[in-house]
DNA sequence: ACGCTGAGTCTCGTTGACAGACCCAGATCG
DNA sequence: CGATCTGGGTCTGTCAACGAGACTCAGCGT
């Protein structure tokens, strides 16, 4: 009973997922919404913690920043796309959006849905296991040491 | 293409998730450590932190507050156990964790492993749709105004 | 009476959130 | 030409949250 469960990499992850607005970007970008100014109006994330949300999440390889001409000519401005560690997450951003609609929604729903492209069904998260039995509690999950466990001393 | 995909439940979501210590502390409970001690010991959570985080997680109806009697006697305690509202946040948790496990752990790998009961295999998150399609790019999956979707005016 | 343990609270310096004002380059208008 | 608009920022100041460390307090064991 006593190998460390230490909050490795959970706590490391929520160091990132964590601040307030990250998720949030990250939801707006999936969704198709690259643009500084653009993310900012959808969102109502202050311009200052947006610049360092967006700033952070390059530097963390989860966002990058590519240039692109206006349809409309002009200067050259910034888009920000998902690299595939940003697109890992959107594991954890479906799971945060089905609770969040669950128990969070206002009353007449939720105002967006995620669904299948192919099929138009709303999309939700599950659980298996690497034999593929389907997991819908957690009562049926326990945790062990990996291989990365300390020993540890109470 | 001009609905609202305002930051609603995602941002309500992570006005929860997003506080430091929140999905880390959920983690400790559901691995069954449940006192506050144990928790601090475990995660290395300051106190007065995760005073804070207990409390709000109970008013949040996400945890609740039980009394017991320690093996070794003394004064009546209280421990900390997940709702059915908290208990759903197991799929946050285990992709949170995957995530990190993946991008975050220590090169000798994750310290701690979540399986499945009955058949020992490591259990991961995955989207399916409602018609039973299993998604497993990003592309799949797009978002479209739900019920409670507003019009926007940018 | 003395110290230990679990579960906190108090204090204080540091960091992050957020609002509001300001800045700057290129396009567009008069 | 100068004025103004637009996208994408930066500067400033306030207030809440984080995190370290010391202090508290009730009951138990010795």
């Amino acid at each position: 009973m006593a190998w460390s469960t230490d909050n490795c990499t959970v706590g490391r992850t929520m160091a990132i997922l964590g601040e307030r607005w990250t998720v949030v970007v990250l939801r707006e970008v999936f969704n198709g919404v690259r643009r500084f100014d653009d993310i900012r109006r959808h969102s109502g994330i202050p311009r200052q913690v947006l610049s360092n949300r967006l700033a952070s999440l390059v530097e963390q390889d989860i966002l990058r920043r590519e240039p692109y001409r206006p349809e409309s000519g002009g200067r050259t401005r910034h888009e920000y796309r998902p690299t595939a560690k940003g697109l890992d997450l959107y594991l954890v951003l479906v799971a945060v959006a089905e609770w969040g609609d669950t128990y969070l929604a206002d009353p007449e729903g939720p105002p967006v849905e995620f669904v299948h492209r192919d099929c138009g069904e709303q999309v939700h998260p599950v659980v298996e296991c690497a034999a593929g039995h389907r997991i819908d509690t957690p009562r049926d999950v326990v945790g062990r040491p990996g291989p990365g466990a300390k020993p540890f001393e109470g």
